[in-house]
DNA sequence: ATAGAATATGAGCAATAACTCGTATTAACA
DNA sequence: TGTTAATACGAGTTATTGCTCATATTCTAT
């Protein structure tokens, strides 16, 4: 059987140096991955540039994926306090500006360190044992589904798992993929039009005309 | 400067058995892709999986890129296979049915070796230099635009640009995500229904009620 | 049949990777 | 202050990777 790799910290840092240790190897990682790629992101070159000794990184991490795990669940956790604060004031809106205000969180979520998000997005996959992405990816969809189901009788949908599905799927693909490949569409009044637009599809898609 | 992985083919292969050493490595390549990752995807194992010398390797990529970038472009040209083929009716079909023949056609493109295009769109963007994939998703998309615009006066949006590129990142996002990681969608009624969903989706968006 | 071109081989080198472990340093506390 | 636990160090071991090159085999064509 292949032997798979940690993914999981070492053990806790305990006292205030340590943990600035954990965080300097933390914010080495992101900062290679940003600016050297995957590739390049080595255990000893991630001690190098924190500063940091390689025996003090394996104190903390068994290996190169743990590293990049922490990486990705600190952006994640970013990411998720957008998400979280603007999510209160959609309870109370009216169907409509309640989707172009989901549609307006997603794009501001992707606007939290772009470059990272980028990386993680295409360069992570690989390291297999990252459930965590799912997790997240979940998370959102779970949301949706249940302000979809606390509206249902003003929608026209009627399986709603599948038009979360599609409601959600597409909301990240248009922003994810216009942070991505078209920055372009991240100039301010082109976003404007990106968000009307991005809700006008939902919108049309979920609310009987 | 950084030194930039050659990713272009070596020398041509004149001979037959040559080209079948090709085939082989080309071969390998995407069957340790799949099965074992791009980790794990190095020059010597893919010589060894082929049955062929790492010499011989040498002699006809210049290193492992080439042979990823050799591999996706295989795939992207069966995918396009698929997708011309189906290309010629839509021309002829009023414009909703049109729109669900192309949903269909990228659901049936994504049935085309999904592991294999699953490790291509994870870990393949790493490869730099590899615009072949923005290439060919810019080809959809310019496909899909000037289809629209012959259809202009049916539709109600006027910015055929974003629409486009909101209707193909759309419906590439659905199918590939449901191929991925919800292939429970894949059963033969589910995808009836995803492509049902998928279709009314662009439908709404693009045709005035 | 034979020369020369095309193709194939794989031992082995240089570079880099992940990771260990014995030792040194610092903090905590009695 | 002295003892112990926590933290930090980094030279060095082991494994792997990309890749070369001298040599061997096979094909093509005269």
């Amino acid at each position: 059987m292949t032997r798979r790799p940690l993914t999981k910290p070492r053990k806790i840092a305990a006292q205030e140096r340590s943990r600035a240790t954990v965080d300097a190897l933390v914010e080495a990682t992101a900062r290679i991955l940003v600016e050297e790629g995957f590739d390049k992101t080595s255990t000893n070159r991630i001690a190098e540039v924190a500063g940091v000794s390689i025996g003090s990184l394996y104190q903390y991490f068994p290996g190169k994926e743990a590293l990049v795990v922490a990486v990705a669940d600190r952006h994640r956790q970013e990411i998720m306090q957008v998400i979280r604060g603007e999510l209160e004031e959609v309870r109370a809106q009216p169907v409509k500006q309640a989707i172009r205000t989901l549609v307006a969180t997603a794009v501001r979520a992707h606007r939290v360190d772009p470059r990272l998000h980028r990386v993680i997005a295409e360069q992570i996959p690989q390291v297999g044992e990252l459930e965590d992405l799912e997790v997240f990816s979940r998370e959102n969809y779970t949301l949706f589904r249940a302000y979809l189901e606390s509206r249902r009788d003003e929608l026209r949908v009627d399986d709603l798992e599948l038009a979360s599905f599609i409601c959600v799927t597409s909301i990240e693909a248009l922003t994810h993929n216009a942070v991505l490949h078209y920055p372009e569409l991240f100039s301010d009044e082109a976003m404007e039009a990106l968000i009307d637009e991005g809700a006008c599809l939902v919108t049309g898609f979920l609310i009987s005309r």
